[in-house]
DNA sequence: TCTATAGTTCGGTCGTTATCGAACTATAGA
DNA sequence: TCTATAGTTCGATAACGACCGAACTATAGA
């Protein structure tokens, strides 16, 4: 199953995740993606330009917060929520804490 | 007692706290701050020059992280980890969860 | 083979922020 | 009143990061 690599679980800093999760956009799709379990980029950032989209992708990515699993022409996006709570435990509960479930499928569906 | 402003409790951000912890010398200086209760500036900004430690504590400040007690010509930081608590439930715990108390008394005193 | 789709890479611009010296303010103590 | 101390404010610089258009890559489907 092609993917793009992912760092290892002891190399996760921090620093990086907090700076990865300290953007509008980005933490916007850590929780819509709490939400949908797992979803390709266009479903993810709205109206912004590929590029874009790429970008906060690939910090999500390098910073260990997202899983991304390649099929065909789609990427298949998911939180790494297990790796997370091992090394940064009830980091993500408190991010996502803020997210009500409903409200945001209300938003992503609309 | 004097102080500064501290925001209050319904206007802090998440993006604006995470921004504020996603900084190596501030998170340094709220785990310093997490095993010491409470510290003045000098004692927390190392060798960095004065008006960098101002910025660092202004920046930690204004997100809501930090408190500040002014008395005499010292000022007395502490977290506000209740309130932080109470706004952003798990938030600091996982944050401060890796700092070592013991390793951190140690890198203080030495 | 041709085309559409999904996402990446590149290059440039612009805004934000970290850094730091220097001047400043305010308090404590001699 | 003079001086030392603790921290702020100001102004400049430099680096980083967000943003976006354009060209590119790779796969699926007709």
């Amino acid at each position: 199953m092609p993917c793009h690599d992912s760092p290892d679980l002891k190399k996760l800093d921090l620093i990086t995740v907090l700076r990865a999760l300290a953007d509008p956009v980005r933490l916007d799709i850590v929780q819509r993606l709490y939400v949908l379990g797992e979803a390709n980029c266009a479903a993810l950032i709205g109206a912004r330009p590929k590029s874009s989209m790429s970008h906060h992708f690939q910090v999500l990515r390098e910073s260990g917060v997202l899983h991304t699993r390649i099929e065909g022409v789609q990427h298949h996006n998911s939180l790494r929520l297990q790796e997370l709570e091992e090394r940064f435990p009830g980091l993500m509960q408190s991010i996502l804490g803020g997210a009500d479930a409903t409200q945001l499928r209300r938003q992503t569906s609309s």
